[in-house]
Parts: C-alpha cells; sequence; structure tokens
DNA sequence: CTGTTAGCGCGTTCAC
DNA sequence: GTGAACGCGCTAACAG
C-alpha cells in the first residue's frame, strides 16, 4: 500500500501538503492539488485508517449497537440502519453494526474507550436499561434510539408513540367507529420491558377514551396463529369490534386470515389498521393493509446527526425528538358498518 | 485514558514488557505480569486499538458484508451473526456488520484496504456476484457465505442444499408420499440469481425423480397471500400431491392458512416440511412444523474460521464446505393417507 | 526473563 | 502557499 509520504514525493511536494489537500485544514493552490490528486489515483493511494485514528484522536466511525440474535433485523430496522449508514457517511464517517446482546454493555463501553468508534447508537432500548447508564458514567457519546423510562438530560430520538396511536384512533373514529380494539406486541415483550409495547397502548387507550368510548387491548404472540386466536375472541365480544388497530405485523397476518375464514368482509365488516409497520407488509395482505409506516429513515437521520453532535461535545438535548408514524392509504380501513358515510371535512385523512 | 506506558511506570516494568504480558508474545514472570494486571485495574487501562493497528498492521476487526437494507436480517441470519460474533472473539477478533448494498464492492474493498478490517464475510452472495471479482483481484481476505456459479478456488461455507433437499423428499418418500410439491422462493430471487432458490429447486426436483415420481415446483412470492394461493393451486391439481415442501417462510404461513380454511387436515391429508428454516418458526403454526433448520451457527462459526485462515495468508480450499439442515420433527408431518404404516427402517429418519 | 529502540502512517504546530 | 519535525500509543526486533 502506499503511503502519503509516496503520493508526496511522486508529486514533488512534502508530506503535509498532501495532507492538507487532504482534509481541506488548509488551502491548497489548485495546481498543487491537482498534481497530488493524480498522484493519488496513479499510485492507488488509500489512507491508513489507523495511522490517521491515531493522529487525529477519532476513528470517524459510528456504532450501531443492535442485539440482532434477539430480534433478527426487521424491515423497519433496516429502513432506519440504511438511512443512518447514508448520514453517517455524507459527515465523513463509516457506520458499522455491532451486534452485541443487551446485556453486553461493558463490552460496547471497552470497545469506545479503546477508540474502536467515537459514539454509539443504542438501538431496542428497554425501560430501564443497563446500557445507557454504563455508556453515561463511562463518559461515552451515545444517542438511543427509543427511549428509556427516564430521559432527562439522554440524548434520544423515538417513534412518536402517542402521536401516532392518537392519529390512527381519530382516523377511525372520525369513519365512524364506535367499538376499537388494539394488537398490541406480546406479553413477553412487555416482561423485558420493550417500550413500545407500554407506550402504544397507552396511547391507544387514552385516546379512544377522550373520544368518550372504551378501549379493548390485547397483547399478542408475535405469530400468525395467536393472531388469528387473537381475532377470534376479539369476534366473541360484544359488542363486537368494528376496527382494529394492530402493531405486530406477524400477528396482523393470522388477524387477516381468521377475519377471512370466517368470511368477515375487511374493510366492509371489519376495518385493520396496521401501525409502526415496515415497508411492503401493506402489499402481502389481500386486500392490501392501511398502514402507519414507521419512519425508520427519518430517525436513521436524526439519530446520526444527534449522535455526531456528542461526539462534538455539545451538551444533551433537553427532550426526545419524536417522530410520527405516517398513514398510508391501503385497502383495509373504511366507514363502520351501517355508520352514515362521513361528511367532507370529518374524516382526518381522505 | 491512561496508555502502556503509564502502566507501565506503575508496575515499574518497561513498556515493551507491558505489550508482552498483554500479547503473550514472550514470556513474563509470574509476578511482574501480576504487578502489571493490578497497574492495569488501578489506571483502569484501555489498549489503544488504533495505535495497536497501527503497529502490528492489523485491525483484528472481521466485517461482515450484509445488504441490510434490501433484506432486513431474517432468523436464520440473526442465528448467524451471533456464532460468527461468538467465534470471532474467541480467536481475539471483532465481528462488525457492514450495511453495504451489493453493488457496493469498491467502498468494501476500499475500506479493508484502508485497514478498517482485515478481510470479509460476504453474505447473500449471488450466482454472478460482483463483490467477489472486486475482492479478489484487490487481494482482500475474504470468505463467501453462499456460492457464486463457479466456486473454483473462492473459500466458500453454505448449506448443503442438495443434501437437505434430497434428505427432506427421502423422508417423505419413506412416509408413503408419491406426489410431493415444492413452494419455492419467488420468482423475484431467482430473476436477481439468488442461489438457493436454484439450487434447491435442482435439488428437490432431482431427489424426487431419483424416485421415479414427478415434482410439481412453485415458485412463490414471500407473502401469506401469495402462499395461500399457492396451497390453493396445488389442492386442485390431480393428482393432488400430499407433502409439500417449503423454503419461504411467509409463504409457508399462507399455505398452513389455506389449508386449514378449507378443512384439510395437516398432517392427515397433507404433510408440510418446511426446509432452511430460522428458529421459532415451527412453533409460529398450529400444529408447530415439522422443519429443517437452517444451520446458521455452524455456519457462522466454520466461516469464521476459513476467513481467518484466509487472512493468515492460507491457501484458499479447494472446494466449499457445506452443511445440510437438521430435521426437527413437529406435527406437520405424517404418512401419506392410505399408505401403508411404514415398516419399522423403511422411514429414513425416525 | 527484561529493557531499549526504531518504526507504523498521518495530523498538526512551527518556521519560512 | 509550502516544508520540517514532533508525537499519537503500540509492536516487534534487537540487545542483554
Amino acid at each position: 500500500m502506499a503511503t502519503m509520504q509516496d503520493v508526496a514525493r511522486l508529486a514533488g511536494v512534502s508530506l503535509s501538503t498532501v495532507s492538507y489537500a487532504l482534509s481541506g485544514h488548509r488551502t491548497v493552490s489548485a495546481a498543487t492539488r491537482e498534481r497530488i490528486v493524480s498522484a493519488m489515483e496513479e499510485l492507488g493511494y488509500q489512507p491508513n485508517a489507523m495511522a490517521r485514528g491515531l493522529a487525529s484522536r477519532r476513528s470517524r466511525v459510528l456504532a450501531l449497537v443492535y442485539p440482532a440474535a434477539e430480534r433478527g433485523l426487521g424491515g423497519t430496522v433496516a429502513e432506519f440502519v440504511s438511512a443512518a449508514a447514508e448520514a453517517a457517511r455524507e459527515k465523513g464517517h463509516h457506520l458499522v453494526l455491532w451486534p452485541f446482546r443487551t446485556d453486553q454493555a461493558d463490552e460496547v463501553r471497552d470497545l469506545v474507550l479503546q477508540g474502536m468508534a467515537d459514539g454509539v447508537l443504542v438501538m431496542e432500548v428497554t425501560l430501564d436499561d443497563p446500557r445507557v447508564t454504563t455508556l453515561r458514567d463511562a463518559g461515552v457519546p451515545f444517542t438511543m434510539i427509543g427511549r428509556t423510562r427516564d430521559v432527562a438530560g439522554l440524548p434520544s430520538v423515538d417513534v412518536d408513540f402517542e402521536r401516532t396511536t392518537r392519529e390512527a384512533v381519530d382516523h377511525l373514529v372520525g369513519l365512524g367507529h364506535r367499538h376499537l380494539a388494539f394488537v398490541n406486541h406480546s406479553e413477553a415483550t412487555a416482561a423485558e420491558g420493550y417500550a413500545p409495547t407500554f407506550r402504544a397502548e397507552e396511547g391507544f387507550a387514552a385516546a379512544v377514551r377522550a373520544h368518550g368510548l372504551e378501549p379493548v387491548v390485547r397483547r399478542v404472540d408475535e405469530s400468525p396463529q395467536a393472531g388469528r386466536e387473537a381475532a377470534a375472541e376479539l369476534l366473541d365480544r360484544s359488542p363486537r369490534p368494528t376496527a382494529v388497530v394492530t402493531m405486530n405485523e406477524i400477528a396482523t397476518f393470522g388477524v387477516v386470515a381468521e377475519l377471512q375464514q370466517r368470511g368477515i368482509g375487511v374493510p366492509d365488516e371489519m376495518s385493520v389498521l396496521a401501525i409502526v409497520t415496515s415497508p411492503g407488509v401493506a402489499d402481502m395482505s389481500n386486500p392490501p393493509l392501511t398502514t402507519m409506516h414507521s419512519p425508520g429513515a427519518d430517525l436513521g437521520r436524526l439519530a446520526v446527526a444527534t449522535l455526531l453532535s456528542q461526539v462534538a461535545g455539545d451538551p444533551p438535548p433537553a427532550a426526545a425528538t419524536l417522530i410520527p408514524c405516517t398513514l398510508e392509504p391501503g385497502r383495509s380501513v373504511g366507514p363502520a358498518p351501517g355508520a352514515p358515510p362521513a361528511p367532507a371535512g370529518a374524516e382526518p385523512h381522505p
């Protein structure tokens, strides 16, 4: 591998001039820059990341800590990752994934202290997450995707579950629905402190009650089979719900399958609105689902910006930055059966 | 951050002794090692990865290139990743994920040339993968997970699709089934050269013909809906298949749902055998699926070992290392309807 | 078994 | 606008 010294010699300039031409930390005449560039190309020069890191005390690497083994990497996370990777690259950094479990906080901390990364994006944050205290105490720059129970002074970005569920409910109520159910993530996720399970559930219940209605909430295992059972149970209720909001993609498949099997028309007899969805799920059902798509890409960009600000030494933002999901019309949501056609303007999202 | 020099001073030894105590490249007396260790603890010493990398010309990082944005990260990949990460750590390395698309071969190559990693694990290899030629030409150590069309001289580990499909077919034929169908991945995956789609299909067809039977093969989109349609179509065939092998998890859900809806008993009237599955899918259906589980963990360990051997400069292995999936009994496979109960020994996998 | 020392390749402060 | 020189923290000869 050619070194900077080699480039300097070939271009007939000093080593430092090459360095400045590369970093732009000093102005270099167009002529010499030109010679340097062609020398680099001729030699196939690649800057040595280790040497650069040693001298600058920055690795230009941002690490995304994600418990891949436990969660797999769903479509919504994939969107996040690619947006974050691109955002990092635009700022001259590289995004890498560290597949650590939630209980490996020490290893994450040590890797950053060893200089393998300048900062950390922590995903799948639970209500009480051991990683954030470890990182904070060690002075490691980090940003959470999601929120612990108390986020005061901790940099974080997250889905706005409160607003997302409220908009979902408002939309359905605007279509005349009076009996709404929520198919949530499983009891198991709740047990491990998975925050979205709680935030979405609370948001949904509050939004329904704000309309003077009574919420029905079910926590359902992440399987088609569990979704079928949940649907069966909801259909047996009295009064029978006319709309179901789901935040559990695999269970949603089961819900739709059960409705179909029983001959319950979607959306004529039952509306299905899937929230916090990953791209592509809408078209995996028939009729295509109406969804509220997770803002993964926006969160990714935002998370990188926030983290870089932490790396630069800025004080942590006062509050979490929240982004709601956006409604994407499909054909699984319609007016409540027997409801008068919604008057113009009554439907929040035409 | 404390440096090695700090540790040396506190322990009353020379810098190099600390280095050797850490690396083990030279014997250090138990007494001085003890002093060094406690000095390190007292100072909270963490070796500087950049300095170490600069001096040793090795980053001790292995990169796993995975197109997360396009594929998401399914359960089978998750198993692979965590096993690979652990294997890497046992050898004193770190595994990181680089979320590059398949067309970003140049960036992968450059990062390795810059010293950000010592070698690369390439996942989701297609029949004609641009990344492998780029890496080979650049002399970057790598190992494929999967295989290009021609693997001569290219280090690779992969699922043994030929043997897996053969064992699946043998198992079913041993149970009296004479009409077997295969629900494959989608036409779209085939179009982009996704190798498993071809290898499994060929393996299945060959295995069925080896029994003097006629294979039925369908390429199905990765959605429950598409699975339902496939099942419906298979049921209308004459002769009607009594067993279906699937390699498409999401479609499998649809297949089972359609069978249930039509009142076709599983496994009494139709056996379902899901191959190359990720952990957990078996229990997402009712009855639990009989599966042949993808050897993700074994592949992960093997891939790391192979890559490290490449990094060390060993010649590439002559042939790919293949690992079959293992049968995990569930309750979705049974004797063919009307078939005599299998005599002892007639069933390949009791 | 331990100490001394010359780099590893680059960033950056000085002088010019 | 350019060049010389020092140091980042550590590895690995080379000497004892």
